[in-house]
DNA sequence: ATTGCCAGACTATTACATCA
DNA sequence: TTGATGTAATAGTCTGGCAA
């Protein structure tokens, strides 16, 4: 028989009268450990139990939690040597603490696990955020190359003209480099530049001296 | 290297206690 | 009284260590 069952069965001896436990007791053999669905507990409301004939669930005392708690923050792992010395200060059974470490274990991870998604929630929707805003300001850039795009039309039909009308002229584009106007586009994935000073500008900058 | 056993950890679930 | 919630306890499974 497996030691810690015979813990359990003392454990529990203490709820229930002799014969109680085997009713639900661990099953031994291959049948058990192939049976997928879980065997429900039986229920034990009622004549048999403790003292008082109801079985009851001790709550631990303030202090016990407290002590297991400053236990569990040291170190969430319970050595067998740690957990005897804790049932033995807190009056209670080594398989009670077990098993109350175990549960903490388990709040502690479903809690962790509930922190990290709303940190990744929160995460996410900063980045959809930030994916609109350059979206807009994808757009707007966009806008202000296609108005760009429209001037030079404009002052290239323009010096056409001019050109057409002055035949003794040696005038091309290719002699203008740059046109002294306009300067030079550089596309350069979403943003475009253009030479200022000493210095290319953003496309939004840019933006604002367009207007000025 | 393999096998069987054991102890302990983990997950899922149950059931009791408590409270609104 | 009842439903929701917290938590002690149980069941089943897995894994690592160890001896044969």
């Amino acid at each position: 028989m497996n030691p810690e069952i015979d813990d359990q069965m003392v454990l529990i001896s203490q709820y229930y009268p002799d014969g109680i436990y085997t009713h639900f007791a661990p099953e031994q053999g291959a049948a058990a450990a192939n049976s997928k669905p879980r065997r429900r507990r039986k229920k034990n409301k009622g004549d048999q139990g403790g003292s008082d004939g109801v079985m009851r669930k001790r709550k631990l005392s303030e202090e016990q939690v407290n002590m297991l708690e400053k236990s569990f923050g040291n170190e969430h792992k319970l050595e067998s040597e740690r957990k005897d010395r804790l049932a033995a200060e807190l009056g209670l059974d080594p398989r009670q603490v077990a098993v109350w470490f175990q549960n903490r274990r388990a709040r502690w991870k479903s809690k962790k696990l509930e922190e990290e998604y709303s940190k990744l929630k929160s995460e996410h929707e900063t980045a959809v955020v930030e994916k609109c805003r350059l979206e807009t300001e994808l757009l707007k850039v966009k806008e202000h190359l296609h108005e760009a795009e429209k001037e030079i039309q404009r002052l290239s039909e323009r010096f056409d003209g001019f050109s057409s009308n002055s035949p003794s002229s040696s005038f091309s584009m290719e002699a203008i480099d740059p046109p002294p106007y306009l300067g030079e586009f550089a596309m350069d994935q979403n943003v475009f530049l253009l030479p200022t000073e000493n210095n290319y500008v953003h496309g939004l900058e840019w933006d604002n001296l367009y207007y000025m």
